[in-house]
DNA sequence: TGCGCCTACTTGTCTATACAGGTATGAGTC
DNA sequence: GACTCATACCTGTATAGACAAGTAGGCGCA
């Protein structure tokens, strides 16, 4: 079982490759589909095979030599292939805190976008947590995941105090096979939407915003947008 | 000063940005310029100036916001974005094992392309060592290395029996201002060219790919793909 | 056997063009 | 003050077409 091909046609491509790496019909070393192939098979653009292709190599999933082909990349043990932006991480010496608001179980039931993007069939369940990142006391972040318990069992158990969602999801499922959906900061509308929480951070979060009007000079001190908040951890299963 | 533009024009957007990044003129958080800026000021195609952009936020130098813009990003300490790849490093456990051929100062007089990279007049010298890779016993991989003494120095006076060139070269440059070139396994002339040191290694390196003749369904044994060498470490002051 | 040449194929890069979707801003309205 | 709307701009994605450079394999020649 695969989890539903992604709405953009470059990523509709790397999910091909990436499918049959890890089903095993492409195996290390073993010769992928040629761009002009995946042109022919998948009716796709050139440029559109050419970037999949080009970030799987630079992911390290695939090994590209001009003039030759493209390859399945051999096991590499250590270096793991997929960039991890964990913001807990990086702030965490810089005056960081978050809170956990919400650790739940939710059906998807409410989102037709959330059923399909994790394959699940009306009234299934997903691992649900809500948590806000703070730097120096000032709400920056809104970080809301949904999990599929199928391949991160055990999520809602953690103590989100203790260790982070994205610790335990790095701990518990292979990284090289995960997908992270990582987008930047909430428009206002969203945030109202989301954080009816405690009125004064909500205050906090959207003046920041609102400030923006009049100086358009920088927008760091506004959005930060060194860091990000991840929306769906959306992991495939083996 | 400043080291020569790459060839690659989309080469050529990356160093305008990281050169006004590194001189100070884009500070973090400020706005870079927009695509279709890049297009009217230095004549590319959108499509060229999108890639440049994208490369550099994928390494985590700017941050880009659809419909916003794209900013220099915040210092991160921990994370580098460079990815560097050391194959030292990854089959260190599994049988790997190397041999120092020649460490020397060489001239650049005798290839011009030399000089081009690194923006030498004729008679200057640069550090020059060249590894054979072994795994298993069997010769896989030729490391040649040209280092800027200005910019590493030092780097001949290792003991690279101990210290890998590549990490002597991490101990000692900034590795966020590195340009590394990264090439696959060199053609069959190419390595005899290069391999007059012992004729039964440079026979094993050509034989494996002599092999191929025949049977082209995996290309692993022949090239092992996943590894590859870097041909020149092009180190930019500051 | 070794060498150079040619052809077919592959990846790398570049361009012009197009459409979609997100965002800031100002004008107008309640 | 809060909201809606239109506009201008920005990034994200996709396509078709083109040229360059590298490689494998076949052929012929010395």
């Amino acid at each position: 079982m695969s989890l539903t091909p992604p709405a953009a046609r470059y990523l509709q491509v790397k999910h091909y490759v990436l499918e049959q790496v890890a089903a095993g019909t492409l195996r290390a070393g073993e010769r992928v589909p040629s761009e002009n192939e995946l042109v022919r098979s998948l009716r796709v653009s050139r440029m559109t095979a050419n970037r999949a292709l080009k970030e799987l190599a630079a992911d390290g999933v695939l090994v590209r030599v001009a003039g030759v082909g493209t390859f399945v990349a051999e096991q590499r043990v250590h270096a793991h292939p997929l960039e991890v932006r964990n913001i807990a991480d990086e702030i965490r010496s810089r005056g960081h805190e978050y809170r956990v608001r919400v650790q739940e179980l939710k059906t998807v039931e409410a989102s037709r976008e959330l059923a399909e993007r994790f394959e699940l069939k009306p009234g299934a369940a997903l691992d649900y947590s809500l948590l806000t990142h703070f730097e120096g006391g000032v709400p920056l972040q809104v970080e809301e995941r949904y999990v599929n318990p199928q391949v991160a069992p055990g999520y809602l158990a953690n103590d989100f105090e203790k260790v982070t969602p994205h610790e335990f999801l790095v701990s518990v499922a292979p990284l090289q096979r995960a997908e992270h959906t990582v987008r930047a900061l909430l428009p206002e509308r969203r945030i109202r939407r989301l954080l009816k929480l405690e009125a004064d951070e909500a205050c906090l979060l959207i003046r920041r915003r609102t400030f923006s009007r009049g100086r358009v000079a920088s927008i760091a001190d506004l959005y930060h947008p060194g860091s990000r908040y991840e929306l769906a951890a959306n992991i495939q299963p083996r």
